[in-house]
DNA sequence: CCGCTGTTTCGATCACTGTCTATATAGGGA
DNA sequence: TCCCTATATAGACAGTGATCGAAACAGCGG
């Protein structure tokens, strides 16, 4: 399936690896371009384990976590693994090695985007 | 699809039907609970297909558009037919017949959330 | 150099999902 | 009534994805 890293994306070049981006939806109708890639950010957010994952990473002080501190979500390690790259290849998370840790945090263009998109609900609801 | 497949609801009870929830992600740690209802409305949102129809509707004059007029979307009749299905079943959109023609609309409750999570970079960015 | 711990990759399995064709249902005319 | 259009369902198939155990890889300390 892969023998690559962290970079092979199918439909979108590497460029445009799939970012915060979002044209308003209800604004008008979506090129298919655009709809591939929200498609790919929706994706990696459509698993429960993945979202638990990211909501750990997100809400620990700076924005960042070793796999250790994260990894009770009740699956194997492996598949934590696993999940993370997926959110990584997303776009929706950075990793980086310290000594014999790996930290994972937000995407730096992700964080806006993401705060705003979960904290929506005082917008929306004119609270 | 089938009508049961190992119980139509799995994690949520009839009244929760995926709703614009969404407990803030970055606020804390998510719930498995949460999870699972977040994760289901990112899901039925994960397919270009559906993000376009969805986009088709949500940027209709009302809000609400029959099938006959976003049904060019590059697959078959009855693939359509599938993904309104699932965007409906997902809480999204609600359906209503009128003589010959289906028509779809965003759910009430989904817009003033989704609106605003789509529009949100001007929120996210200070625009 | 060796072993220990933390993390990723590999390979297999099994469930799910997107798509199609064929068919069924619903409503509106002739 | 019979037929035509609009939409939904059924069943089949291929591709994707979540998960696991085992094994590989990466630092660290002895």
């Amino acid at each position: 399936m892969s023998k690559f890293k962290g970079a092979e994306r199918p439909v979108l070049d590497a460029e445009e690896v799939v970012v915060p981006c979002c044209p308003p939806l209800t604004a008008g109708e979506l090129t298919p371009r655009d709809a591939e890639r929200m498609a790919v950010m929706f994706k990696a957010l459509s698993d429960p384990v993945r979202l638990r994952l990211f909501s750990k990473i997100a809400s620990h002080p700076g924005g960042e976590a070793c796999v250790c501190d994260i990894q009770d979500v009740g699956v194997s390690q492996p598949t934590v693994s696993h999940h993370l790259k997926k959110l990584r290849e997303a776009g929706l998370l950075t990793s980086e090695r310290r000594g014999t840790w790996v930290y994972y945090q937000v995407a730096p263009s992700v964080v806006a985007a993401m705060s705003a998109m979960l904290d929506l609900r005082s917008v929306a609801e004119g609270r």
